[in-house]
DNA sequence: GACATCACG
DNA sequence: GACGTACGTGATGTCC
């Protein structure tokens, strides 16, 4: 049968086939020899599928799956940067690929692949065949750079979404009809496959163009007719390597092939060869299914669990049952329990304390878990418990070991380099230990690896992490201590009920880490697990234990000036007022403000209260003193309560200094957060504030030093967005915020006036923030209208913002989440909510890889900083998100200085190359006001 | 415990 | 064409 008019040809884009499998399924082993085969086993599923669905007026005639072979193509030949920056095939999918080969086989479905070129262009060469002898191609794949083809008999199918791609398609995607496609590709250039295209110029501004020109070679040839200045010199620039960027994505048709259309013709499956290969794999599941459809019986595979098709990731089958759990009272139990640890290399730890601070804590017992269901708990200074004690008792209670022998048993055990400790939080476990002398390491953390898949999708506590992935829900802890004023400590706990509560918590800690271990990999963060979240662990657990020093003195002395101004304003505000209120009370002010006084301003929140923030504040304080003092009054307030009172009860008594704690986890976007309390917005922004960072000093003999990298966020987006006007002013050192002014409202550099500064840098931040025209206009107090037009303008001066912008939208928007240069994932489950939620997510998109990447480089640098640090008196205290801070021996200043420096300008290499250069500001002082 | 407010990057 | 909006955090006070 020669293949013609009347005749369909369905081509597969294999290679698109095997990604989704293996993306899509859990990492999947053959139960008999471990070999991984979930790649295969979703690849199968997808070509049963699409067997089953090929009936009606749609069947094709003739069928073939083709792959890419090998990673050298003649693209390279003519641009060895192509496709440069793909990731390495993972491990696991390596050996998967010859699999999928035999599979299509199985299926007796045709096979082609050819050296030295991409499937892409295989599927040009037949499909143009396919037109021109009259029959219908579809081409199954929602790979746009196949959009060229469609048209006149060709049309692509996306088989996940069902959707088919006609012109109209190609033009909704490309706003181009396919024979321009290349011509749109070529300007755009491809960030996925390292296609350099026109710098600045997006699909959107490139269909114009070509709308307007024609074709590329009119509009290269013409170029000094485009009426935007910047659009005009980009394109006369870069010419070049817009043409050599049209050849990389032109698809070749005349691939030499040694076969032709009619040796693809459709065959009926093979029923022994593909019920043999399903069974080979241990496809149970789909081997019933396709038997069923063969009308054959199910091959009999060997009693083995092996999920083909499984839904839900595998957790162990072992049932939670608190009465396996053992209480460990001897050395003699003990030492079973580091036997087993030892036979298998690793062991979940966890451990129960007198409270949450990890440096008043006191450790009361540990638990231990080798398998799922089995862990012991080991307590050690529980307190006898004695109802007729009304004082308390020391007594211990019974059935626990001596305090130093179980640690003299334990701490080689934690301290052995062979053996794995896994922890939920091991950082709070690491400095109870460390507290004892003991260093525990190497660490697993079953927290950071979630936080590491997860982040954006939900919390990462223990019991939030085993309800959703061990469908089990902890014991709670508090009918055990109980709350508020009748709380008690866990070593008041009763034995009976402190076992199974505590040994629990490493069962559920290493189930976790038995679930997540093979995930990791399979959601590509292992390395971001590896290099960014595991090696911080030991830097913050120093830092939170170093603490800085601050002088209570100073505090309260702040404290008393604040209490007396604060009564002055007081008086004053219900003199103004007429009548006394509480000051403090929203609710309050608001009815005086708008009922009572009868000023503008409206409603707002759904308790129908008035707004008084301090913008709606600010406003009327032009006109009214009251509001002013208000204002005053509250700055007051905000510093002696959040800081210079509270931050007195935050001095541990032992050493005098205060001790924050950094979550590592807490911030979606991979920054810390700093809590108990919070160092991270110790004020600066206004003079009064400021003076709180006189309190926080350095002791007799040494200074602060502080170093902070300047404009980092703007860096790395005039790098990610490739702004090379941003660029360049980075890289001459020139005022970034007056450099935008300049080139947006045409004023010379010379001629900057603070106003138009203002302004742009407004700008340069709204951008960071997935810039709206409301909110700048709300930032700037100016009209929307005007806001608007900077925020056009900006985008025609800068047009690889605009691009940025919409490619991490529709990034976010196919994957579920954006990624920071260093590989960070940060997941944006909202992107495709209807409604204003959009917006947020959006905006929330559009910000993360940038503030994700700047807390990548600063996590690189601490990781790295105890060991370049390591010679000199010096210790490194606080992270401020973009700022380091340092307690450093008097005389020693300089050399920290130029030591922390150079690890943090370099922080990026040699992962991620920056075409701006990262540079760091520090200062010196007695304290952090005058350091900073 | 929800909400409003305000401190930081 | 209208919708409502700057990104990321944590601590405090009021009020129910």
């Amino acid at each position: 049968m020669t293949f013609g008019k009347g005749h369909h040809l369905h081509l597969i884009d294999g290679s698109a086939f095997i990604f989704r499998a293996y993306h899509a399924l859990p990492p999947l082993t053959r139960k008999s020899d471990g070999m991984p085969i979930g790649a295969v086993a979703g690849f199968c599923n997808m070509l049963h599928r699409y067997v089953e669905g090929n009936t009606g007026p749609n069947a094709p005639t003739h069928v073939a799956v083709i792959f890419d072979k090998g990673s050298h193509t003649f693209r390279n030949d003519m641009y060895d940067q192509y496709k440069a920056n793909r990731e390495a095939m993972p491990e696991d999918l390596r050996p998967q690929i010859p699999l999928t080969r035999t599979a299509t086989a199985a299926f007796n479905i045709a096979c082609k692949e050819l050296e030295g070129y991409e499937a892409d262009d295989i599927i040009a060469t037949l499909a143009v065949q396919a037109r021109a002898s009259g029959g219908r191609c579809t081409i199954i794949s929602s790979d746009k750079d196949l959009m060229q083809l469609v048209g006149d008999g060709v049309e692509m199918l996306d088989a996940m979404k069902n959707k088919t791609i006609d012109r109209d398609g190609v033009f909704e995607k490309f706003g181009v009809y396919p024979e321009r496609v290349v011509d749109v590709q070529a300007l755009a250039g491809d960030s996925v496959d390292n296609v350099p295209g026109a710098p600045g110029i997006g699909i959107k501004t490139a269909a114009l163009l070509i709308n307007e020109f024609g074709d590329l070679d009119a509009l290269l040839e013409r170029a000094e007719e485009i009426k935007q200045p910047k659009r005009r010199q980009t394109l006369i620039d870069h010419a070049e390597q817009i043409r050599l960027s049209r050849s990389l994505v032109l698809l070749d048709e005349n691939t030499p092939i040694d076969f032709t259309i009619d040796d693809l013709e459709v065959r009926d499956p093979d029923a022994d060869q593909l019920l043999g290969f399903l069974s080979e794999m241990e496809f149970r599941t789909l081997s019933k299914r396709v038997a069923e459809v063969l009308g054959r019986e199910a091959p009999a595979i060997p009693d083995a669990p092996a999920p083909a098709v499984a839904d839900a990731p595998q957790v162990a089958d072992v049932p939670f049952d608190h009465s396996k759990y053992e209480q460990v009272s001897d050395a003699e139990a003990l030492r079973v329990w580091l036997d087993r640890i030892y036979e298998v290399g690793y062991v979940a730890v966890d451990t129960e304390t007198t409270g949450l601070n990890e440096m008043t804590a006191e450790l009361v017992g540990v638990s231990l878990s080798v398998e799922p269901g089995q862990a012991c708990y080991i307590p050690l200074t529980h307190k006898a418990s004695r109802s007729d004690d009304l004082f308390g008792s020391d007594d211990l209670a019974p059935g626990q070991m001596p305090f130093e022998e179980a640690l003299q048993l334990l701490t080689p055990m934690l301290e052995d380099p062979a053996i794995l400790k896994i922890g939920q939080n091991m950082k709070y476990d690491g400095k109870i230990f460390a507290q004892l002398g003991i260093t525990v390491a190497p660490i697993d953390d079953t927290m950071l690896m979630s936080y590491a898949m997860h982040a954006g999708l939900h919390g990462h506590g223990m019991d939030a992490l085993s309800e959703r992935y061990l469908g089990h829900t902890p014991l709670p802890i508090k009918p055990l201590l109980g709350s508020g004023k009748s709380a008690v400590t866990f070593d008041k706990v009763p034995m009976e009920d402190a076992v199974p509560y505590a040994a629990e918590d490493a069962d559920v800690t290493l189930r976790l880490w038995q679930l997540f271990k093979p995930q990791l990999h399979r959601a590509e963060v292992t390395k971001v697990y590896e290099t960014l979240e595991r090696p911080l662990v030991p830097v913050l657990a120093q830092m939170e234990r170093a603490g800085i020093l601050v002088d209570r003195d100073t505090l309260s002395r702040m404290s008393n000036a604040f209490a007396q101004k604060m009564a002055g304003l007081e008086a004053d505000i219900h003199e103004l007022a007429g009548e006394t209120f509480n000051v403090g009370s929203p609710a309050q002010l608001g009815e005086i403000l708008f009922d009572k006084m009868g000023l503008q301003g409206g409603k707002k929140g759904k308790a129908g209260k008035y707004s008084t923030g301090a913008d709606v504040l600010e406003d009327l304080a032009t006109e009214h003193d009251l509001a002013r003092r208000v204002l005053d009054w509250r700055q007051l307030s905000k510093l002696k309560s959040t800081y210079t009172d509270a931050l007195q009860d935050h001095v541990n008594a032992d050493t005098g200094r205060v001790h924050t704690c950094y979550s590592i986890a807490g911030a979606a976007t991979g920054r810390l957060a700093s809590t108990d309390p919070n160092l991270q917005n110790i004020p600066i922004r206004s003079e009064e504030g400021r003076r709180i960072r006189e309190a926080f000093v350095a002791p007799e003999g040494k200074v602060l030093v502080a170093l902070d990298y300047s404009q980092i966020e703007l860096r790395i987006l005039a790098h990610i967005a490739q702004i090379d006007a941003l660029k360049e002013a980075f890289q001459r050192g020139d005022d970034i915020h007056a450099m935008t002014a300049s080139e947006m409202f045409d004023v010379p550099m010379d001629q900057m006036t603070p106003e138009i500064r203002r302004n742009a840098k407004a700008i340069n931040f709204g951008v960071i923030y997935g810039i709206s025209g409301f909110g700048l206009a709300r930032n700037l107090r100016i009209p929307r209208a005007e806001a608007q037009g900077f925020i056009d303008r900006y985008f025609e001066r800068f047009p690889g913002i605009r691009t940025y912008m919409d490619d991490t939208k529709a990034f976010a928007k196919e994957h579920g989440y954006v990624q920071t240069l260093f590989g960070r994932r940060i997941n944006t489950p909202n992107i495709g909510a209807k409604g204003p939620q959009a917006g947020f997510a959006a905006r929330a998109a559009i910000n993360a890889p940038i503030q994700g990447t700047a807390a990548d480089v600063i996590r690189r640098a601490m990781i790295r900083m105890p060991a370049a640090i390591a010679d000199l008196p010096a210790t490194m205290l606080l992270q401020v998100h973009d700022e380091l801070l340092f307690e450093v021996e008097k005389g020693a200043e300089d050399a920290l200085i130029a030591a922390a420096r150079e690890v943090m300008e370099n922080a990026n290499d040699p992962v991620v190359k920056l075409d701006v250069k990262l540079t760091v500001d520090a200062g010196v002082g007695a304290d952090w006001a005058e350091a900073h």
